[in-house]
DNA sequence: AAGAGAAAACGAATTATTTCGCGTTTTGCG
DNA sequence: CGCAAAACGCGAAATAATTCGTTTTCTCTT
């Protein structure tokens, strides 16, 4: 049998979702205009091939200039890709991630406050 | 000029670092051992050679049954591997990150100001 | 409807990463 | 010492990820 892949996404792929994210579809330009180094057209329609047979994105279906979107929800593959990256590095502790986080970067009480406050208008 | 890599690590790389922050030292075996999938001893072998060469981490001059220890610091490494996944995941927002944190696992504001009074008493 | 130009589909080639087999060297012991 | 066991490092080679060139299709504008 063909060995599948239980990984998450590689670089690329994590940046393409990232686009698409945020612009909710895009054309192959789009995306390549945003890509690291824009590569060539031909590698990005690749790539999204290869991303479509995964089931991480798909065309809107148009038979020509489509437009992708993705199929992961955000929040998942955000949380999913934050959590493998705590496995490896932090060796599995969110806390040591917190804890470099509020080291390294002004993450203090009040910034995260507001974070609480936004999340709680969400509704969450 | 041979252009080298400037990425952050490969996921066997940032495993293999994980293994030696926590352990201080540890020989191919230890290492071995711990990693996913227990490679052989030369895989392990040759990644640390790969990794050497790259400035990650060194051996301890022993001519025989050598010790490895990171040359990347912990902080700084950790930090580093975080930020590049905020970058190509969440748009390179932090607060996006903590956002999700704190939707998908329990973290709220008392474990945030937990972690804050540690950091405070580690005098930081 | 003909031609220019944009986009897609194909078919590979490159580059990076990870994995090992194996002949050689070093160590530890009876 | 003489060997078996443990560790090395070299030379390859699977895999995986990324990148592209070329040919074929479509779309649109004269």
């Amino acid at each position: 049998m063909a060995r599948k892949r239980t990984k998450g996404f590689t670089e690329r792929e994590a940046e393409i979702l990232s686009i698409l994210w945020d612009m909710g579809q895009a054309s192959v330009a789009d995306i390549r205009k945003r890509l690291i180094g824009s590569p060539t057209a031909s590698t990005v329609r690749t790539l999204l091939t290869v991303m479509a047979g995964r089931g991480f994105v798909a065309d809107d279906g148009t038979g020509y200039a489509k437009l992708y979107h993705a199929k992961i929800d955000k929040q998942a593959g955000q949380h999913s890709a934050l959590k493998r990256l705590i496995d490896t590095v932090f060796g599995g502790s969110t806390e040591d991630m917190l804890l470099r986080l509020m080291e390294e970067e002004d993450v203090d009480i009040e910034r995260l406050k507001k974070l609480r406050r936004k999340l709680d208008e969400m509704g969450k």
